[in-house]
DNA sequence: TCTGAAACGTTCAAACTCGAACAATGGTTG
DNA sequence: CAACCATTGTTCGAGTTTGAACGTTTCAGA
């Protein structure tokens, strides 16, 4: 049976042509893939990935380079390229990273595009509305681009500017993960995001269903997705009538990174106070940071802290693997593409397009089980 | 829901093509099946399973690899061509009623049917849901069903046991024109739906830009549509800053049909009392009526009261013509078509859906030019 | 330019899967 | 009632996929 879809080593052989499915997103979410990482990630000998480069290169998905594969170059004078087909669009994308989450919804774009001979054109920016335009004026200024897929910093004055701006552009425009703001009259824009709200609630009712009555939440506002995360879970834990007043509820932006460790502990404390044996935390990298601080300080994961974290980036790499909800990033950036040409193709007449998906909980160690009794030693205080 | 272990005696014919639907649910499940393992799960050879996976290769339905086949894959390149086998999928469509609104739905449904090579079975039902669900019941009795497109009634414990039942069913159900709430557990259902909320702003935010300074509701809350028509005229008055506490907003649901004229001069009076100019009209039917009572009552349309209607299924037929918001019924009978034939293309690992459309706003002769002074002749009481 | 490490390609074998050919069975039809 | 058809199962030779082993090629650093 199909395996999870993570970066995560495969438990279970794959079809030969699963595996190359899963090489096909790797390479369009970075750009290229070595032929020893890629056999380590799926498990098999470099052999047989090296068999299976050759095939995608002979089909002309990819350039075969030493040690890899990268996308097709127009520098690879292989006869397989020549099937390379001319592209009917070209659609840029300004994502606020190139190495955490935005990838994948890159490879997803990009496989899209290739269903429907565009081709994708991106660019790296920040959480920064000033910067997010200056790469869109330049993705603009220096390519022929038809229509934008962006993900921009819609904070302040400033994110409302950019949001009018974008609005007014000549070309469709695509919000990817943003939804434009009701009061903002930009009504042209199309968005696909994740419902982050649902997903809180997935991971609060999953926390539940293990025994926890008393579930907390972490977040870290500086990220767009935090605010919905924290909406879903006040909405989860009102259903489930677990007061919020007695539940404990921290951001971290604005704790310095040197005073992490402070901020764990004093999340700790609060937790022992008012007996929170389980916790969402936003983002996966602040779950590891969680999770090993929860170690380090004796607290035993899942049976005195379950942790739930959100992104599944690099969740399965704690120890204990954490479990994660995992927004459905390929496909954001498929439907991203989709809305995209549509609009090309259809004009005005098509309606305006608003599209939530629904994101997955996935399940491992880090909150099975229930929890130990309150007085347990393990969430004794810091010494 | 858990089919037995082993075949019971059966016509054979009729048991190949329930193996057959069984395999279908594994790959839509899981992704991938193995021959040996589903031929050990359902008690026939694994010749009988390799022979079935040829079929369903054959019909574009998966991709056959070595040892069992996959869902539908693009690096699959000898599938391609299957695709365009007639009436690959029937589809059941229950919708409310089969006079207004709903045809141009199907309509659109019918449309992207034919561009997949899906056959439209629909049924008549009503705005109840124990009739729905007889409905769809005898739907599935008497066709067989690869997804449905409905439109249940959603009110009460009746409704959301209609949506809970709904959401177990085996195959893909669809939402048109309905958004499953959220805290029923109905987690699969996938919508797509008018963002009625925005086209009544669009409305307001029309008659304001002509000029009008108190703008009335008008709805009937036994339709599903008129929630979410009342909530975008609170949010776009609030965003005008035109206190609601002033303002008309009136519910057409429990007048007689009898009281009909003494209701609309109870509303005529609420807007000589409160100066209000123009109305916002739910449905097109309740606009025609009302406009209608306005001339009769000698009340000028648009020049002392303006009207603007939705759905825009009969404005046009008024004298004057009366502005609408016009939902884009076709788009939503499409969107649904898509949203089915994608659910059974890619089974599980696609995301759950929810999309949202915009109206749009037509503008006629009932909305046009700047309201005259409240004094005017025209707004007098009836005598 | 040389060298060592890494990567690649070829060969062969093991394990598993496929499908043609033929047979058996039960239902349908003339 | 016999002939025909659809469906399913068995057998066995052919085919596919994967990895180990080993010789060759490439690349980066000294």
């Amino acid at each position: 049976m199909s395996p999870e879809k993570s970066p995560e080593p495969a438990a279970r052989s794959l079809f030969s042509l699963q595996r190359r499915e899963r090489l096909m997103e790797q390479l369009r979410a970075h750009g290229s893939v070595t032929v020893r990482g890629l056999a380590a990630e799926l498990g098999v000998s470099e052999l047989t990935i090296r068999r299976d480069v050759n095939i995608l290169a002979d089909a002309g998905l990819v350039s075969r380079v030493h040690g890899g594969a990268t996308l097709p170059s127009p520098l690879d004078r292989s006869a397989s390229l020549s099937r390379h087909q001319a592209n009917r669009y070209a659609i840029g994308m300004v994502v606020p990273s190139l190495d955490y989450y935005w990838p994948q919804v890159i490879s997803g774009a990009r496989a899209e595009a290739e269903d429907q001979q565009a081709r994708i054109v991106v660019r790296g920016s920040s959480y920064d509305a000033a910067d997010n335009r200056r790469q869109v004026q330049a993705l603009l200024d220096t390519q022929n681009i038809d229509g934008l897929i962006v993900a921009p910093d819609m904070r302040g004055e400033a994110g409302h500017e950019l949001l009018r701006w974008l609005n007014a552009l000549p070309i469709p425009v695509i919000l990817a993960e943003r939804r434009s703001p009701a009061d903002i009259p930009a009504h042209r824009l199309e968005w696909v995001a994740t419902d982050h709200a649902f997903g809180a609630g997935m991971a609060i009712r999953h926390l539940w269903q293990e025994g926890h009555r008393k579930i907390g939440c972490l977040t870290d506002s500086s990220s767009p997705t935090s605010s919905h995360v924290v909406r879903g879970w006040r909405q989860a834990i009102a259903a489930l009538r677990i007061p919020e007043e007695e539940s404990v509820s921290e951001d971290s932006a604005r704790v310095p990174a040197g005073e992490r460790t402070a901020h764990f502990d004093r999340v700790l404390e609060m937790c022992r106070d008012t007996g929170t044996s389980a916790m969402l935390v936003h983002s996966d990298t602040q779950a590891v940071a969680f999770v090993q601080h929860c170690v380090d300080r004796g607290v035993d994961v899942p049976g005195s802290m379950a942790v739930v974290g959100y992104d599944d980036e690099v969740a399965y790499l704690a120890e204990p693997a954490i479990s994660a909800v995992r927004p459905p990033k390929q496909y954001v950036g498929r439907v991203a593409v989709q809305l995209v040409t549509a609009r090309l193709a259809e004009g005005r007449k098509r309606p305006v397009h608003r599209i939530q998906l629904n994101p997955d909980l996935i399940v491992r160690e880090s909150s099975l089980g229930s929890p130990r009794a309150a007085a347990d030693a393990g969430l004794a205080s810091t010494t």
